[in-house]
DNA sequence: CATGAATGAGGATTCATTCAT
DNA sequence: TATGAATGAATCCTCATTCAT
C-alpha cells in the first residue's frame, strides 16, 4: 500500500491504479461472475501482476466493495430537489428519472450485475448494500413524496410501499435488461419515461382529472 | 444412478431423495451463497453422505439447475385464463396474481435467492432462465393482453413494454424483500392488490371513467 | 462367499461365475488399465451388479490375482519333455514353443497386457510373478538344457544367461505386439519358428555343421 | 506458469525445476506405481509444495509424458552409424549397443519401469510411444540392415522381422531385469555383448564361415 | 446368493495470498 | 512499488466397499 501520506500526486496516481483494477475487475467479473473470476484474470485483464493488486486492495471481497462504493459515490450524489415546488412535477421527475438512469447507464449495467449477484448471495453483503443505498434512497424519496403530498402538489396514499414499488420497477427492469431482454434493450430510452408515468397514476397527482 | 426402470415405487423414491437433497441444498445456498456453500455442508443438511448427492445430481451445477427446474414446473403451471371473459377482470387478475405470489411463497423466497444471484453471475445459467421462465411467461401475457384488448375490455397502448414493466416490477419487489426490506415484509399480502392496481391503471380498463 | 462345501455342482457354478467375471475384468482392465476401470464398469461387462462381484473375490486387487492365477494355471501345465532325448531336437523345440505361443493366444494378448503394466507398476506383484511364474520356468528350462548339454545333444556355453535371452525375447515380442507392431500382428504365425531358430543358433546344437 | 520470455537464465531455471519434479516423480512412481502414487508424494519427494506441480505441468498425466519425452530425447539422439563401413562390423555393433544400454543405464530403469507399465495400461500413450519411439527406432535399424546387406557385409533374410525380434529381446530383457532377476542383475555388463552376438548370427555376416 | 443404494476416505486440482527480489 | 513464483488450504468428485433387502 502507499506511504507516503498527502502527496497530492501520489494520490491522484493510487486513485488511478484503483480504477484501473477496479474497471477490470468489473469486466472478469461481469464475464464470469465474481467466484469463477481468478484474480489472475483480473491482474490480466488489468495489464498489471497479481501481486499489484494487493497493494490497492486487501483481497478479493475488497474489489467487490470497491466497486459497491462506486455505485454508492454516484447513486447518492446529491441531487437538486430544490426545483421541484416549481414548474410541473411531471417535468420534473422525468427529468429526475431519466438522470438516474443515465447514471446507470454510465455506471454500466455490469457494475450492478456482479453486484447485486453477489448482495444476493452474501447476506453481510446485503445488510450492507441496503443501509448504504437503498434505505437512504427510499428514505429521501419518502421525505419529497410526503412534502409534495403535503403541499398538495400530489394526492398520496402510500409513501412506503409507493416508493418500494417504484424502486422495485427499478430494479427489476434493470435485472430484465441484464438478463437479455431484447425489447427492453432495443427500446431502453422509453423505460424512463414509461416509469415516471406509472408512477404519477399511482402517486394520482391532483388536478389530472380535477377542477 | 439408480437403474431399475418402470418401477413407480422406485421412481417416487427416488423423487423423494432428490427432492431431499434440493431441499437442503436451497437451505444451505442461501445461507452462505452457492459458490461459498461446499457440498458436504448440503449433504449434512440432508442428512446423508456426501457420496449420496453424486448418486442424484451429475455435479453441484445441477443442483443449481434442479432448484432452476423447480420453478419452471411451479411457475409455468398452466393457469386458468379461461374464465377471464366472464366476470369483472380487475377481480380475476388478483386472484391470478395472488396465486402467483402464493406459489412464490410456497416455494420460498430462498430458491429465487439461490437461483437469480447465480442468474446474474453466470451468462449461460441466464440465457437459459430467461427462455425457460421469462419469455414463455412473457408470451403467454402478451397474448392475453392483447385477447383483451380485442375484447375492448382494456385499452393498451404498448403489451410488450407493459408486460415487462409488470414482469420487472414484480422481480424487483422479490428481490427488495429478499433484501430484507422490513416494510415489505411485514405487508407483503398487500403486495399483490397493488402490483394489480398500477398494472390495471396502466392498461387502463374500458369504461374506467368512461361511461 | 458360497458356504455349502463340497457340492460339486456348486463349485462348478461358482468357478464358472469367477471366470464369467474374470473375463469381463479382463477385456474391461484391457481397455481402460486396471486403475482407470471401475468396478461398476467390470460388473456391468459381466451382466452382474457390482456387489455380486464381492461375493467372489475379496477386492479389486483379487480380480488380478485371479488373471495371474489363469497365466500360472495354464503356462506351468506340466509340458512333456519326456519325448526330447527321442527324435530331432529342433523340431522337438519348434513344437513346444508353438505349443505355447497357442496357449498364449488361447488365453489372450490382453490377459498379459493387464498383469504385465500391473507387475511394472506394484513391487510385491512383481516378486510375486518372478517366483510364481518366471523363475519356475526358468529353473525348468534350464534344467533340461543342461541335461541336453550333458547328453551331447547341444553344446551350450551359458544356460542361465541363455534361458534369460529366450524368455526375454519371447517376452519383449509379446509386448511389441501389444504395442500394436502391424509386422508382428500379420506375421505372428512365423514368430515362434523365428524364435526356436534364434535359440538352437545360440545354444549350437551339436553335430549341426558338425562331422 | 512461468512467462517471462526469452530470459535465458529464467529458462534455465524452468528447466531445472522441471527436471527437479522429473526426478522426484520418477523415483515416486517406480516405487508405489503411477496411480498409487500421489502428487502430494511427488511433491514431498522434490522438496516443493504440491501446487507448484501445477506451475510447471499442466496435471498428473503430463508428468508422464514428461518422463516419456526424456526417453525420446535420450533414445532418439542421432548416432553416428557413419563409421559402420570402417572396420569390423561386428566391433561396431558391440560399440553402439553398448552405447545404448549405457544411455539406459544413464536414465535409469525406474524411468521405463513407469513409463511401460502405463504405456500397456493406456492405448493412447501405447500409440503415441510406438510412434514416437519404437517405430522411428525400427526404421532407421532396417535402413542400416538392409544398407548393409546392400553392401555385401552381411547376408539378411528378413530385416523386418529381425529387428523386431532384437528389439523384442532387448525390450524383453530389460523387464525381466526390472521384474529383478538377479542374473540379469548381477551380469548385465555382458547383456550387450550377447545381444550383438546373437543379433549377428541371425544376420549371418557374410564370410563368417564363408569362403 | 444377488442386488445396488449408501457410504466416506482419498486425491487431484484450483487459486487467493504472500514475499523475496 | 511492481512482480510472479511459491504456497497449501480447501473442495469437488470418484469409486471401492458394505450391507440391508
Amino acid at each position: 500500500m502507499p506511504r507516503k501520506k498527502n502527496d497530492p500526486i501520489q494520490e491522484q496516481f493510487i486513485l488511478a491504479r484503483r480504477n484501473q483494477i477496479l474497471d477490470a475487475a468489473t469486466q472478469v467479473f461481469a464475464t464470469k461472475g465474481f467466484h469463477r473470476a481468478t484474480t489472475r484474470e483480473v491482474a490480466n485483464a488489468a495489464g498489471i501482476a497479481e501481486g499489484t493488486i494487493y497493494n490497492y486492495f486487501a483481497n478479493k471481497t475488497a474489489l467487490l466493495l470497491g466497486l459497491l462504493n462506486r455505485i454508492n459515490e454516484t447513486e447518492l450524489r446529491p441531487q437538486q430537489y430544490e426545483q421541484a415546488a416549481h414548474g410541473d412535477i411531471r417535468d420534473f421527475l422525468r427529468a429526475h428519472v431519466r438522470q438516474r438512469f443515465e447514471v446507470l447507464t454510465h455506471l454500466g449495467f455490469e457494475v450492478f450485475q456482479v453486484v447485486l449477484s453477489e448482495i444476493l448471495a452474501d447476506s453481510k453483503l446485503r445488510a450492507l448494500y441496503y443501509q448504504q443505498v437503498i434505505e437512504p434512497t427510499f428514505i429521501i424519496a419518502e421525505q419529497y413524496f410526503r412534502r409534495w403530498a403535503e403541499e398538495g402538489v400530489i394526492r398520496l396514499r402510500d409513501p412506503r410501499l409507493a416508493v418500494r414499488t417504484i424502486g422495485g420497477m427499478t430494479l427489476g427492469l434493470i435485472i430484465l435488461r441484464i438478463m437479455g431482454d431484447p425489447d427492453l434493450e432495443a427500446r431502453w430510452h422509453e423505460v424512463p419515461d414509461l416509469v415516471v408515468d406509472l408512477l404519477l397514476v399511482d402517486v394520482e397527482p391532483v388536478g389530472r382529472d380535477g377542477s
